[in-house]
DNA sequence: ACAAATGATTGAAGAAGGTGATGGTATAAC
DNA sequence: GTTATACCATCACCTTCTTCAATCATTTGT
């Protein structure tokens, strides 16, 4: 074992140790199994971020919302129609602030959004199956801890 | 300890406990922050996997090479094809079975390589600045396992 | 020889991600 | 109070990624 673990100094930067490039082959199976199970329900994994967020936090502006979601400002606006045209959120003029859009969930919103939650949880219990039960709570704390330092202006 | 991370079932599937999400947006960021080093040295992400995976393991058929750099057997043809007007690489036909291209490195290709390898690893290094060591390694060796059980087609 | 499988390639379509400009609105400066 | 400045949402546009279907040449199995 040591000796073909031992050695990670004499090539740096090869595939194998590179964990950024490991983070990012991962992220995007981990998209990508998500998004499929999405699309027979019409919807995009970033609709789902949406739902998720408002979900979390009840209500927000869309400025808010691209934050917790990871959308682009300019993004959310289509993500927001497409939600809205199948009628699982609601937009409307904050009247305090008229620049302001205020976005909440409908009830069939609601519904959709704890149902894509339990799909959600099932996907990661899927793609962490290589892990067992103690490296899985590690790793998703990792990822945690990794990620607000990343996303300073998210949730929480 | 126990008091912040004891309650994870009361609101299953939200954004905070949701691995995959993390990993997704995690890997986007990453992913980023390295394209803008590469850009300035008219190269993207996949020229890179690419590159690296010639540098790991020699030549390669380009189906190998798409396994190895995670990207779509389609996608790979473009990317040599860049590469190759760098001079960065070579293709050339393999006379003992004249549908596959054998790909190698060029002697600049190789220099590249490295060049970039060290990059890569400067770009991790800050990546990952917020773990300590100790929480890297593991983090590291996790999603290095993972990524194994999700790309078997891939290298070693 | 013939049928099926394989490797590389192409083209088109969709989705993700990012940039810059515009219009309406609120806040700050004077 | 009027003007300048900042802000939010939106729009138009463009680039990159990803996937799917089809084609062509070559090899393999029968």
């Amino acid at each position: 074992m040591s000796s073909m673990a031992a050695d990670r100094s004499p090539k740096p930067g090869l595939v194998e140790d590179n964990p950024g490039f490991a983070l990012y082959r991962l992220g995007r199976a981990a998209r990508r199994e998500f998004a499929t199970e999405l699309r027979s329900r019409g919807l995009q994994p970033a609709h789902f971020g949406v739902l998720l967020a408002l979900a979390d936090q009840a209500a927000g502006t869309q400025e808010i919302l691209s934050g917790a979601a990871g959308v682009d400002p300019t993004a959310i606006v289509a993500l927001i129609d497409g939600l809205e045209r199948q009628e699982l959120v609601r937009r409307m003029r904050d009247p305090t602030d008229r620049r302001r859009n205020r976005v909440e969930l409908t009830e069939a919103g609601r519904a959709v959004a704890v149902d894509l939650g339990q799909l959600a949880a099932a996907v990661n219990e899927r793609f962490f199956a290589p892990l067992d039960r103690e490296e899985r709570d590690i790793l998703a704390f990792l990822l945690e801890k990794l990620l607000r330092a990343h996303a300073p202006t998210s949730w929480s």
